[in-house]
DNA sequence: CATGAATGAGTTTTCATTCAT
DNA sequence: CATGAATGAAAACTCATTCAT
C-alpha cells in the first residue's frame, strides 16, 4: 500500500466512525476522542484531515448522500426511459428508490435530519461536483412544470425539504407515521406539484 | 406579589433570557451561566425550575410556537368566515399569518429549526394541551380532501413537516431563496394538496 | 396532639430518613434535601433540630445504638445470675446477643461501619448519659482479668474495636466470612482475652 | 526521560499530592482541584489516570500499605530467624514494626481509617500481586495455632481487624489511648490468639 | 415554629486543541 | 506524516445555608 493510500485509508477510517457515532448520537455529544478511538488513529492525526468536527461532517454527508443519491436518479431515469414515464412519475419514482434505499441506511438518514439545511444548500448548489448531475436532472423535471428554470429550482427546494424533513421520522422512529402510511399522501403531493391547472381562485 | 406569582416570574424571566440566546446562538452555544447572569437570578436557581437546558427548551418551544401557532389560527379563521374561504384558502390564509409572525420572530425559528421533530410530535399530538386547539382546526381543514380523518393527519404531518423545513433557512438566511420568493410555489403545493382529482395515471 | 409533641415527632422523622439514607448510601453521599424529603419536613425544619448532617448522625447513633447495647447487656447478665457464668462467658453471651441484633438491623450496622471512631468514643466515655450502664458493666467484666481498671477500660476498648470492624463487613457483605463462620474464632479470641496465664516468653 | 517515565512520573506526583492532603483533611474534603494544584499538573491530567477521586484512593492504599506491608514482614521474618521466634512472637514482631512504620506515617493511617474494609479485602485476596507475600506468610504463621488453612485466614481477618481499627484513632489522636498505652494488652490479646488450650468451658 | 424559594461558591467533569517526540 | 500526552478554559451541576413569609 503506497504512502498516499494510507492517507487514504486513515481518513475514510475517520469518516466511518463519525458516521457511527454521528448517526447515533448525534453530532454535538460525539467527542473527536470517541472518534478518532474508534477510528483507531491518533487524536491529532484528525487534525491533519479536517478543521474540526463539523468540517468533518460537511465532507461526510457529502461523500454519503452522493451515492445513494445518485444510484437513485440512476435508477428513476432508467425507467423513465423505459416506461416514457412523465415527469411526474419519474420524479415519484426517484423518491420511491431514494426512501428505499434510506430506509436500509438509517445512520444516514440520522445523519439528515440533524443536518438538513447544510444538505439543501448542497442539492441546490449547482456548482458543487458531487451531487451536480442528479440534481441537474431534478431541476429538469422540474422545469416541465415550472414557467422559469428559476421557479424549477424553488419547486425542487421546496420537494427536497419536504421529503427531508417528512422522511426523517418515519424512517427513524416510524412515529407518527411509518413510511409506508405517508407514501400515498406523500406521492399525492408530489404529482400534484407538477399539476399545471390553476389553483388560485 | 405573591410567593407563588414570584416564582411565575423568575421562571419566565429564564425562559426568556434563554429566548434571547438560544435564538441567537444556539442551543448548544449558549452556557447555562449565560442564561441566568441574563436573567439575573442564581445559578442554582435554573435547577429549580429545569432539568437542564434541554428540558427548558422543550418548556420554551411549547410555550412560544402556542402563542404564535392560535394567533395564526384565530386570523386564518376570522378571515374564512368574513370571506367564505374554502378549506384550501383558509390553510393558506393561515400559512400567510404563521409566516409574517415567524418572520418578524427570528429567534423563534431558529428554535424550531433545531427542533422541528419535537415541534411536528407537539402538534399532531392530539391529546397535548396547549397546542389542541388550533391543531384541531387544522386537521378538520385537511378532512376536507381526505377520505378518513387519519388521512387528513397525515397530510397536516406533511404540510407541517414541509412548512417547517421549507421556513427555516428561508427565514433565517434568506438563502438560497427569501420567504417571499418562494410563496408562490408554496402556496401553490398546499393548493394542489387540497385538490381532489386523481393523479394517478 | 401537643406542641411539644409535634417538635418530637419531627425530629423523630429526621432522625428516621437519615438512619435509612446514612444506612444505604452513607452519610456523606446522603444529601440533606434527601433527608427532608424523605422525611416529609420543610428543608428549614431540618436546621432547627440539628446544627449540621454530622450533628443529626452523633444523636443518631447514640439513639440507635443504646437501645440494642442496653438490651444485648440486659441478656448478658440475665444468663450470668441464671447459669454463674464467668466474666469471659458473660462477655461472650454479651457479643452473641449483640451478633444477633445487628444481623436483623442492617442499616444500623451500616451506620457503625461508617462511624466506628466516634462510637468507640462514645462506648468509652462513661460520662455520658445513654450509654454508660452498659458500659460500666463490660469495665467490670474486663476488671476480672486485670490489673488495673485502666487496664480493664483499655482491653473494653480494644474489644470494641475488635467486635465493630470484624462484624461490620461479615454481617453486611457476609464476604470475607459470614458471621457464623467466623463465631468460633472470634469467641475464641474473646476468651482468651479473659485469661490470666503469662503470654510473655 | 522517556515518555513512559514521564507518564509514571506524573501519576506519582498526583498520588503523593493527593497522599498528603488525603491524610490531613480526608479525602472527601480534598477537591481533585486541590490536588492538581499540589502536584503541579492541568486538571484534565488528573482524568488521564484516574477514573475519579475514589479510584485514586484505591490505588494509592494499594501502593503505600504493599510497602509499609512488606517492609514490616521483612523484618519480622529477618528476627525470626535470627533469634528463632516462635510464631506468636513473630506477629507480635510483625505488629511491633508496623505500628511504628505506621507512626511516623499519620497520613497513611488516616487513609487505612476510612477505608479499611477494602483494605481488609485487599490483604485477605490471597490472588492480588502486591500483598500477596507478606499476606501468604501472615497465614503461615497462624496455621501454627489452627487446624486448618481456612481457620488460619479466618484468625487472620480477626487479627487484621484488630489491628486496623485499634490503631487508627490511637495513632492519629492518641485518644482514648496511645499506641504505647495499647501495647500491653493488644500484644497479650495477639499472643492468646496463637495459644493452643481450649477455651470453652 | 415551620416553611421552602433562593442563593452562589464550590466541585466535578469534559474536550478541542497543541506540540514535543 | 503520525502520535497521544498534556493542557486549562469552560461547562454542568450540587448543596449547605439563609431568610422572608
Amino acid at each position: 500500500m503506497s504512502v498516499e493510500e494510507k492517507k487514504l485509508a486513515k481518513k475514510l477510517r475517520l469518516l466511518d466512525a463519525a458516521y457511527e457515532l454521528f448517526g447515533s448520537k448525534g453530532v454535538n455529544l460525539t467527542a473527536i476522542d470517541e472518534v478518532v478511538r474508534l477510528a483507531g488513529v491518533a487524536k491529532g492525526t484528525f487534525y491533519l484531515y479536517f478543521k474540526d468536527k463539523y468540517d468533518l461532517l460537511d465532507q461526510m454527508i457529502l461523500i454519503k448522500s452522493e451515492r445513494i443519491f445518485a444510484a437513485a436518479m440512476e435508477t428513476a431515469q432508467q425507467k423513465r426511459e423505459a416506461f416514457s414515464l412523465s415527469a411526474a412519475d419519474t420524479t415519484v419514482s426517484f423518491t420511491e428508490e431514494l426512501l428505499r434505499s434510506l430506509s436500509v441506511d438509517r445512520a444516514l438518514v440520522s445523519l439528515l435530519q440533524r443536518n438538513l439545511p447544510s444538505f439543501q444548500a448542497l442539492v441546490l448548489a449547482g456548482e458543487n461536483g458531487v451531487l451536480k448531475a442528479p440534481a441537474e436532472r431534478l431541476v429538469e423535471l422540474f422545469e416541465t412544470c415550472a414557467e422559469t428554470r428559476e421557479d424549477a429550482k424553488k419547486m425542487l427546494y421546496i420537494y427536497i425539504s419536504l421529503l427531508g424533513s417528512v422522511c426523517c421520522d418515519s424512517i427513524l422512529t416510524g412515529a407518527p407515521y411509518s413510511v409506508e402510511a405517508l407514501k400515498p399522501q406523500l406521492f399525492s403531493v408530489i404529482r400534484h406539484m407538477f399539476s399545471k391547472e390553476p389553483t388560485e381562485p
